[in-house]
DNA sequence: CGTCTTTGAGTTATATATAGATCATAAGAT
DNA sequence: ATCTTATGATCTATATATAACTCAAAGACG
């Protein structure tokens, strides 16, 4: 086979992704920050963080986070603190889901 | 050389990918969807969606906003409908910041 | 209890992301 | 206007993510 991918992306995951973008390019100047200084607390190139101020979405999620983090936009909108919080809630809640989902008959979904 | 990487992540990244991890694999068994259900909607492999929800941060940042938005998880806590309008925003104040971000002198904070 | 299905984990081949470099241009500062 | 630096773009080598597959174990449910 050839190309892998060439991934499609919902509306909303491409307005999500771009949005992300601006935020940290937007939260980089507000801060005065040059991209290389970014880039190094980091630990990327500044490649790398050019792509993600473009809304490549091809990036690793780590890294993405981490320039996010650097410049300040949160994700979730979730203050630091409570992230643990919320964590601890998900995890909990996980708890009380069946550890497999079973799929019924699914008559009228599949049959039409 | 070698390793390129081998990448390091702040307290608060590890945390917000752990969440998203969480609320991710609990959005897709509140919609009781199988994982292979899944990878199939986001155009991914099952293996891909398991690291997801396992929070490996080495996933690509837009299989991953797929994910989320298809289990129902909202990045910014924003609704998709206001995703625009906050782009628009965003993009309106990064024209007004300076392109270039310019480093002065700065004495306090390197020469101490 | 028995069966079917979901999940977890591991492997391999291949496509691709990344770092690091260079160059040209744009944009601040003097 | 000139100088200096930040940014944007492109290229290459290498590390690595991904898809696809297989197998084993666990879970749901009759």
């Amino acid at each position: 086979m050839s190309k892998v991918s060439a991934r499609t992306y919902s509306r909303h995951s491409k307005e999500a992704i771009r949005l992300l973008a601006l935020l940290i390019r937007t939260g980089r100047k507000e801060l005065e920050m040059t991209s290389q200084e970014v880039a190094d607390r980091a630990g990327i190139s500044r490649g790398l963080l050019q792509r993600m101020e473009k809304g490549d979405p091809r990036c690793e999620l780590g890294a993405t986070i981490e320039v996010a983090s650097i410049v300040g936009v949160k994700l979730f909108d979730v203050e630091s603190t409570s992230l643990s919080k919320n964590i601890r809630q998900a995890e909990e809640k996980l708890t009380l889901l069946p550890k497999s989902v079973r799929k019924k008959a699914k008559a009228i979904d599949e049959d039409f």
